[in-house]
RNA sequence: GGGGAAUUAACUCAGUUGGUAGAGUGCUUCCGUCACAUGGAAGAAGUCAUAGGUUCGAGUCCUAUAUUCCCUACCA
């Protein structure tokens, strides 16, 4: 074996031959229980980033853990085409090359988008593949592909049919750039440091007489159809009714009154804008008023606007308060901040607009989704995200589902030219149901691309046809993303399930925090500022990169990502394959025989680090199975690293040069614990415990498919673990007092081993003695006596260290009386304890014996320091 | 306006039936020893944001406050 692991020759091989073994594909077996998870799809607008590459490593960790536990497990790969967000970037990379999407036509667009997808999905799949992840290629799905079609075009057909779905001339956010409607949550609202205008709208037949009206958005004033007071407001009850005239223009509106109104806010008296303003919209709505819209669907004024027609929004807005000014219309200015909504495809500023638009009516169907998180059929993790979906789901508004884009899923709608009526009879759409026409026209329009996202828990598993996919692994299990589309996705998903299906998508849902980059900021494919995963694969592999995003994590929590993480994953990696690798090179050196553990004869040393793996084993089930991958990661590199290496394989060492038999033990151990290590941490890192787990004396066709370590009860070595954590202590004193004397290797300092409490510690004598830095200390077979003895104490052994000349007596001494000093604290802390009646009365009783104990210890201790200390004094 | 999160070592972060605060990185000192210098050994380092409360006992539960961030909302 090599001295470090490289992982870039063998990742690809390995992985190919998972692929071609099979082991990835999940089979509807009736034998076994299932354990499914869909994969988010992403979206095919760029290549992965490392939030990508984190919910990836998340989900392949969990389904590798629960493959090894004997489940049917299935990760089901896909990707999402991302109607609009795809089209924004496919039209922008066309507009680069001089050609607009107009010229080319719906078809050829349409084909360029296809080019798109095979080139993008491609890309993504192979990243997949590098990620390591363990997914059923067999099932791998497109939100585009034809199965999927079906499953949304059932699904709008249901919907439709039942009554939720219906076209309102309604208002909309309205992105003029990309000239489509947007749902309530892909508009982003950033402050901004705007204005607030007052301006004077005269009395009809007046020009002395006016009232002020306040707006931030003066250039819909053409738009105004009245102006409202609060009804309650008693300074302009005797107004309501009569009329103003539009500043600049010779339009009169009247003064109407509505609770909407704050009287407390401005001058409390707003304009109504029924098209350009959602509340007006409402307003007007109530009041009966028209809806006039000022503006074209691409932000330039229209013919209300008068003589700014055709000039932008905001240049026209500009030109206006000018205007406004010279006229003399204009009181004041001030500065006001509010929030501006945003397009979160191309961030333009989104403008309201009166626009026909298909919605789904989300009242009903919301009410079993929030029934399903409350009586816990569907349990979001983190629990406090629970609240975040029931209050928005409670206020939840009608899904503006069509968006004015050619890629993406056509609405199947088909409106008959001559009588006016809707077809969505999929069967047949060449006829008018109503009126027998041919004459159909399909809806021009697209569906969000969240509709069929919607569908992904079922649709992959082939919804609508009941399939024994179906049957056997719906509904999932196990839904893992982050928790930013927790309204766009999960909450769709789970109604959608539920009203499709009759039963919710997923039981599970593991929301993963945002990572971020190094300055805190959310990664993003619009920022530019996303690591690319491939290549921190190629320069330290997967398995760092899945490690490293594994540590130090918190579900719901958002991190960072930095180089830190990267070359500590890397280490451990190191240390995992230089521990193997000590064992693998050893074996071959000598006459290795196979031996299970039952059969060997077990010293302190080996039943200590059996009894540590084992509790180790159990901890790290527990951890897996709430999700808490972070804690089975540290608790993995704890028993590796400071347990395993750092004691077990120093001790080992000396065996090693033992006899024949105690080489075969020793090394039996070291095989087995590693085989287990290998086990548990193959979820996380696959590549590398492979590698490792191949080389192994005893194997198996590949790890992956082996069971996952189980703790064992026969395997519990209480009496051996307290020697061993002693010893443990002993020579941490040992290293101590030598670090602290500066102990040159030439001086043999001797020192002696009491037994106290009757153990066999015969198997550590020289392995220890070692652990202490053999060279300068010797160990000698007879108490030894004198002012110059130093002695350390611990619950199963004495040591007896003559210091003569080589003390630093003055480093000595501080060190001693420093560490009464800590003695003398424990002391008083216990005491304290134990003399406060409340405590002695109400804590369990086996805290209050370990307080007594520690009284004990600490005194003895006491004892002992004092007598070194006086002994170095005199 | 409403809701949520965060505040723990120099840095980045863990820490649930409440029981004497942990890791990684960095820092100080020592070590080319035959698994690993991507390493080994020893060590320093924290009023767990603040103030109250509940409790025998609070980083942990409760109530305020401060700072930072996020989500959400119709204040023109």
């Amino acid at each position: 074996m090599e001295k470090n692991f490289r992982p870039d020759e063998l990742e690809t091989k390995i992985y190919d031959n998972w692929v071609r073994q099979g082991y990835f594909h999940a089979t509807v077996n009736k034998s076994k229980q299932p354990f499914t998870i869909i994969m988010p799809p992403p979206n095919i607008t760029a290549r992965l980033h490392i939030g990508h590459a984190f919910t990836c490593t998340l989900q392949d960790t969990i389904i590798r853990y629960k493959r090894m536990k004997g489940y049917e497990a299935l990760l089901l790969p896909g990707i999402d085409h991302a109607a609009l967000a795809t089209e924004v970037k496919v039209t922008e990379k066309l507009r680069s090359e001089g050609i607009t999407k107009e010229s080319l036509g719906r078809e050829k667009f349409l084909k360029v988008m296809d080019d798109w997808y095979k080139e993008y999905g491609g890309e993504i799949l192979s990243q997949f593949r590098a990620m390591g992840l363990s997914c059923d290629w067999d099932r791998q799905a497109f939100t585009m592909d034809e199965p999927r079609c079906r499953s949304v075009h059932e699904a709008f057909v249901r919907l439709y049919k039942k009554g939720y779905i219906y076209e309102g001339n309604r208002i909309t956010n309205w992105c003029i750039n990309c000239k489509t409607a947007l749902s309530d949550i892909e508009v982003e609202y950033e402050n901004n440091d705007g204005s607030i205008w007052y301006i004077k709208y005269f009395y009809e037949g007046s020009d002395s007489e006016y009232i002020t009206v306040a707006t931030t958005r003066p250039e819909t004033m053409f738009g105004d159809v009245a102006v409202a007071v609060n009804p309650d407001d008693d300074r302009y009850q005797d107004m309501i009714g009569r009329k103003l005239v539009i500043p600049t223009t010779d339009r009169a509106i009247p003064i109407i009154a509505d609770a909407y109104v704050d009287k407390d806010f401005g001058t409390g008296m707003v304009k109504i804008t029924p098209a350009h303003d959602p509340n007006d919209f409402e307003v007007g709505a109530r009041h009966n008023m028209p809806i006039i819209s000022v503006m074209n669907d691409d932000g330039t004024m229209n013919s209300y606007a008068g003589k700014y027609e055709g000039m932008d929004r905001l240049e026209c807005r500009k030109a206006l308060v000018e205007e406004l000014k010279q006229g003399g219309y204009l009181l004041k200015v001030e500065r006001h901040n509010n929030n501006v909504g945003h397009c979160c495809r191309c961030h333009t500023i989104v403008e309201p607009f009166v626009t026909k638009q298909w919605y789904v009516a989300m009242k009903e169907l919301a009410k079993p989704a929030i029934e399903a998180v409350k009586n816990g059929s569907v349990k979001l993790i983190p629990k406090r995200f629970e609240k975040l979906y029931l209050s928005w789901m409670e206020n939840i508004n009608d899904w503006c589902i069509s968006r004015q884009i050619w890629s993406g899923h056509r609405i199947p709608v088909f409106k008959c030219q001559d009588c006016g009526a809707n077809n969505v009879d999929y069967t047949d759409p060449t006829t008018c149901a109503k009126c027998g026409s041919h004459n159909l026209v399909q809806d021009p329009d697209s569906l969000d691309t969240w509709f069929s996202s919607a569908l992904w828990p079922f649709s992959t598993l082939g919804w609508p046809d009941k399939t024994e996919d179906l049957k056997y692994f719906y509904p999932t299990n196990l839904m893992v993303t982050a928790y930013d589309i927790i309204f766009f996705w999960v909450a769709r998903m789970i109604f959608s399930g539920i009203e499709y299906t009759g039963k919710p998508p997923f039981s599970e849902v593991l929301m993963h925090g945002l990572v971020r980059d190094n300055l805190g900021r959310k990664m993003s494919k619009s920022l530019g500022n996303g690591i690319d995963p491939l290549e921190v694969i190629n320069k330290y592999g997967t398995d760092t990169l899945r490690l490293s995003l594994l540590t130090g994590i918190a579900m719901g929590q958002d991190a960072k990502y930095g180089q830190e993480k990267i070359e500590s994953a890397r280490n451990f990696i190191n240390k995992l394959w230089n521990a193997s690798r000590f064992v693998i090179e050893n074996i071959k050196t000598f006459d290795y025989k196979y031996e299970p553990i039952k059969d060997l004869e077990l010293t302190i040393a080996d039943e200590w680090i059996l009894s540590s793996l084992n509790d180790t084993i159990a901890s790290v089930t527990k951890s897996f199975d709430k999700y808490d991958l972070s804690v089975v990661v540290a608790t993995l590199y704890e028993f590796v690293w400071n347990k395993f290496c750092d004691w077990y394989i120093e001790i080992a060492k000396t065996s090693l040069h033992g006899t024949q038999q105690e080489k075969n033990r020793v090394c039996n151990v070291i095989v087995y614990v590693i085989d287990k290590i290998l086990k548990l941490l193959h979820p996380m890192i696959p590549y590398v415990t492979e590698t490792i787990y191949q080389e192994l004396p005893v194997h198996g066709p590949s790890i992956m498919v082996e069971d996952y370590p189980t703790y064992i009860k026969s395997m519990r070595y209480s009496d051996s673990s307290k020697i061993f954590e002693s010893m443990i202590e002993v020579v941490k004193s040992v290293r101590n007092i030598r670090a602290n004397m500066n102990v040159a290797d030439s001086m043999k300092a001797p020192l002696y081993v009491e037994n106290v409490a009757g153990y066999d510690l015969t198997s550590l004598g020289d392995a220890m003695m070692k652990l202490c830095s053999g060279k300068s200390i010797q160990f000698v077979s007879s108490k030894i006596e004198g002012s110059d003895v130093i002695s350390i104490h611990s619950e199963v052994m004495n040591l007896y260290i003559r210091s003569g000349d080589m003390v630093d007596k003055v480093s000595e001494i501080a060190r001693l009386n420093a560490e009464l000093k800590k003695i003398d604290a424990e002391l008083a802390r216990s005491n304290n304890l134990l003399n406060n009646p409340g405590f002695v009365a109400k804590a369990p009783k086996n805290l209050v014996d370990s307080e007594k104990e520690k009284v004990e210890k600490f005194t003895k201790l006491r004892a002992t320091v004092c007598e070194n200390l006086s002994k170095l004094n005199g």
